[in-house]
DNA sequence: CGATGATCTGACCGATTGGACAGGTTTGTT
DNA sequence: AACAAACCTGTCCAATCGGTCAGATCATCG
């Protein structure tokens, strides 16, 4: 967007995207909350620290601040599985995916909501993503899968269940944890907590794929 | 409520209960499509078919609406492993819930994902029953899984963390349908579909607990 | 310094919201 | 027929919503 500021000198640029950033990270978290109906321009400001007429300067209308909100959220995911090709290791990649994803999941939590509320709405923003570069990401992963299936490398699951299973059991933590937190009694999760789960997960998902996990070093699996 | 109209005769009863089912209809509805604040009294009014006022009339507030909603959708699951006991198949058990689960979620998904929406808002409404038949619910049916594992009847997995992947593994494929049937390439679930999903889902959760599907009718499993 | 454009905000607007309520209609009982 | 209670709804209202805009403030540069 504008190739003035964009141009400009790196001082009143950067102060613009810093000022946007907090409106962003306030907006986040609203929508996350409240969902996009539920959240208030006003209560957006107000989290930010800014008169809400500053939000609109900013980003316009509260259908393109949301936009904007997703399109970040969506980043966050860019790289899952980026370069995992049919010679890799199935129980590495498998282990790590889970991992990776059960990690945003804890650290992003609000990311995690928002995109969950977003879908449940029938994704009225995001379907034309969901029919492009979702859609393509998710087909390149599920042939990956068959790969290793014809080869013989794991068992011959559904990988389009494999990874809908990987996502939806990553995702639950995130979106239900009122729900899981109430059930186990805790007050929050802690490192302990995080640790039982994906170790877990990783077991289940690799039984699933008669597979067994690995003894190597996670740094291995990054790689690609 | 209302000893009165309950003690009366059960034409007008009856009358009144059909008028209220439809206005609960019509909110399920509504607020599955787009939350409790998005979700207009208006809105439900006409879905209904009748005037704003008659809802008010009816139930009061807006809040007391989605109240009653959600309850009527908790009663949906009240008999979800109700009957089970530690002599019960491990096996049965499992893929009878799992079936039973997955079935609610493609027949009522609206429900699911209006719950779903409920805990994603922090369950404001909900928290006290999470805290109270929920917890209690959850807290005897891990102590059947323990049970079963002491026994040597399946493999030693987490029964609290089992309880959550077959709760997110179905419920994904309610609250996520849009960005499944994307995916998917389909525009919508299909009875093959259906199966398919079932036979993995349980395929997974029984390889995770070291089991094997049984040959046995599935009849056996509601007995307890 | 003067000027120019970006930044910022208080005040305001029409539209929609959940809800209240008076008053009309229907129903059941005596 | 007469009465009361339950049922129903058109109309109104204060509050809040997203969004606009004129004008103040600021930084930068010739």
């Amino acid at each position: 967007m504008s190739t003035v500021t964009a141009a400009r000198a790196r001082g009143p640029a950067k102060d613009r995207a810093r000022k946007q950033a907090v409106i962003l990270e306030a907006a986040e978290a609203e929508f996350a909350d409240a969902g996009y109906q539920g959240a208030s321009m006003q209560a957006i400001a107000d989290r930010a620290g800014v008169p809400k007429a500053n939000v609109h300067y900013y980003f316009g209308s509260k259908e393109q601040l949301y936009r904007q909100v997703l399109e970040d959220i969506l980043g966050l995911w860019n790289d899952f599985l980026s370069d995992v090709t049919p010679d890799d290791d199935p129980a590495l990649v498998l282990e790590g995916f889970v991992r990776q994803k059960l990690r945003l999941a804890f650290e992003r939590p609000q990311a995690s909501r928002l995109f969950a509320q977003e879908i449940l709405r029938g994704a009225p923003v995001l379907a034309p993503h969901l029919e492009g570069d979702m859609r393509r990401w998710f087909a390149t992963k599920t042939r990956i899968v068959e790969a290793w299936i014809e080869a013989g490398r794991m068992a011959p699951v559904a990988p389009d269940l494999l990874l809908f299973t990987i996502w939806s059991t990553t995702q639950h933590y995130a979106d239900f944890e009122v729900q899981v937190l109430a059930l186990t009694e805790k007050p929050r999760y802690d490192d302990a907590a995080v640790g039982r789960i994906a170790d877990f997960l990783v077991d289940l998902v690799l039984s699933g794929c008669g597979l067994v996990r690995a003894r190597v070093p996670l740094e291995r699996i990054a790689h690609g």
